[in-house]
DNA sequence: TGTATTCCCATGTTATCCCATGATGTCCCG
DNA sequence: CGGGACATCATGGGATAACATGGGAATACA
């Protein structure tokens, strides 16, 4: 398994665990690292974004990019490193959410993961409700930005 | 841990002595170092810069780029090792920051710690909420500085 | 000798670890 | 094909350790 992929959602007992699906779990640890990191969205929306340390060490990279006293290297950071957490399982593949992440979402008992490839996604149940309705009509209206890799130079896709 | 890492809020007793973070004291220990060391900013912004001996290298190889005599790196250095304290752990994991430094970011009692990766940030909490607010528009504006990695050569991200 | 800094210890709070339980799904065997 | 044993997993609670924080004593400094 090397990549987050299904939809699950887990209760937050009274101290904020929650169960991270066993099968995300299973991505992180193949990947090094006994546990995930969070950060909040960098677009408008109110849910948090999950990863394990591949992609995590790809934003690293993004941000080593840029020159480190830079005023947009610092908003950047701000948002992806300084709101960010990283979380370490228990003994039964638990975390803990950061009161900050989990108001942001709007998040009470319940957490809702959406696996989205090489990162994923924790919603409030009924909000992600709501989202997926337009995230499945944006989907067919955009399906034209998934273009084949095996497409030949010129003329993209049929149609 | 390689990196400083999330958002803390600590106090500042009657001596002006102030908890590190465990977390970001792990990593400066990790880097070989008992301690951070923090200096002003070069952005505009009233806040303290912080970071372990990695960082710190880092900035002397970027100095040692100039010309050893230019104005440009007598004034670079006057703020970046001039106004530079390397403070150290006490038993507790504390710090005492400096009065000027402190004075310069408007802290009081309270100081909030920022990771922002190699190094991190230290404010008056009241004012990083109040930056935080901005940080989060231009990191959303400036979406695009983080490419992926994988991207086509030309139509990089989403738009 | 007075002031400021560092060291050491005490305390309450918070987070982490450890074990128990129930439900669900899977596998094996009849 | 059906049933039962087993493993995996999510969830709950109690015990333990880590951490931030405050105060006092000892030490360095001017």
């Amino acid at each position: 398994m090397e990549s987050f992929r299904g939809r699950f959602t887990n209760k937050i007992d009274s101290k904020g665990r929650v169960s991270v699906p066993a099968k995300f779990r299973a991505v992180s640890i193949a990947q090094g690292m006994n546990g995930v990191v969070c950060f909040p969205p960098l677009n408008a929306g109110a849910f948090i974004e999950g990863c394990g340390p591949a992609f995590s060490g790809t934003i690293d990279q993004m941000l080593d990019r840029l020159d480190p006293f830079s005023p947009e290297r610092d908003m950047l950071a701000s948002v992806l490193v300084g709101e960010s957490a990283e979380l370490t399982f228990d003994a039964d593949g638990r975390v803990v959410l950061p009161e900050t992440l989990r108001k942001y979402a709007g998040i009470g008992d319940e957490a809702t993961f959406v696996g989205m490839g090489q990162k994923f996604q924790i919603w409030e149940p009924r909000a992600y409700e709501a989202y997926y309705a337009k995230a499945l009509e944006g989907a067919q209206a955009h399906r034209e930005l998934l273009r084949s890799p095996f497409a030949a130079p010129q003329g993209g896709g049929s149609r």
